[in-house]
DNA sequence: GACGTGCGAGAACGAGCGTTCTCGCCGACG
DNA sequence: CGTCGGCGAGAACGCTCGTTCTCGCACGTC
């Protein structure tokens, strides 16, 4: 038996590495099958095409931020904080070296227009983090925690997207500094700093 | 004599139509000629490889993008409806028919990684727009333009990047909420709304 | 009218892709 | 020990792509 880590694992993780750096059409198969180190029939007993490994890496991404994101959020109790976590996530991993934005939106600008699977992935990851940050707002006591919800959503995907960019984790300080005035006014409009 | 539009730009509008919106490795030359109308010669002759084609595609994009933004903003005086403009010019276009993202962001994250020339262009027009919020803020008087300038920089991309994905505007409405009370805060701390 | 010349349509070429097939090997089982 | 079945390495196949070449046609000049 294959003792460490299963083939679909190590196959999925060198999909993940190389579609995420490159993006997925400019990675092909054979490059896959050399960074997993499985031959390029294993590959095509566990993922029946490139299309379906594509699907497997977005679920996989979908899975890591979000866990990685509410372990984060998890570490503080006041409500403030917990939004203010995410933010602090998002510094962490944008000022890692292996960071080249976000896997969905690159994906959607990639594929999004012909694929109707990647679009289904990438709009039900969108969907589930905004509705994640809602919840996260709600519990500040927000005026309209869905209003928050969606500009933090913003803020998410603009930094990561800046952070990418500029090659710098500056966006993510910038975005958790926006976070907290939006979120103080959207508590306690026009109160004292 | 070549009547109305020269070749060169008829080539470019094809171009850019179907590079934005089904990403650049999915269009192939052949589709360009078809869509522009002229021959794939005529294509080589004006532009030498498809890599000098994408290149011109974004430098028209910058262009077209950063003017469309100043003759907006300068329909305004007031320094604060200017940062505001921002992003009724923003949710007037992803609105549109034809808004598939930002044409940067997608273009990086498909050839940054392996494209010394998309890398620079991308970062080029984001620096230029990211300036340009930059003097937006600096004329409300804040007191950090610095910080505003790049705060409403990651609004205004990820309420792009977040328009395209859920196909509505409502993430420019939610922007341009939250500009201004970034703006306001950044203008007159803690005052009273 | 004869001739060179620039042009468009499409074939051609070489490379790379996703996917499948071939073949030689090795271990399981009677 | 003989046979069979699964496996990996790599070739093969059909397709698409970027780029160049061919060929036939229309047109300006003597």
């Amino acid at each position: 038996m294959d003792g460490e880590t299963s083939t679909e694992t190590r196959i999925l993780g060198a999909a993940d590495a190389l579609f995420y750096e490159h993006g997925v059409q400019s990675v092909g198969m054979d490059r896959i099958r050399d960074a997993a180190g499985v031959s390029l029939k294993k590959i095509y007993q566990c993922f029946p095409s490139k299309g379906a490994l594509v699907e497997a890496y977005l679920r996989r991404r979908d899975q890591w931020a979000r866990t990685a994101l509410e372990e984060r959020v998890a570490r503080h109790t006041d409500p403030e904080e917990r939004v203010l976590a995410v933010f602090d996530w998002l510094h962490d991993w944008v000022d890692g070296p292996d960071f080249h934005g976000c896997a969905f939106i690159n994906a959607f600008g990639e594929l999004g227009a012909d694929s109707a699977g990647v679009a289904h992935a990438v709009r039900d990851h969108k969907a589930a983090v905004r509705g994640y940050l809602r919840d996260l707002a709600h519990e500040t006591g927000a005026a309209d925690p869905d209003r928050l919800g969606s500009q933090l959503a913003v803020l998410l995907d603009g930094a990561m997207s800046n952070a990418s960019i500029t090659d710098s984790p500056a966006p993510a300080r910038d975005a958790r500094q926006a976070a907290r005035t939006l979120l103080r006014e959207a508590v306690a409009p026009g109160a004292r700093d």
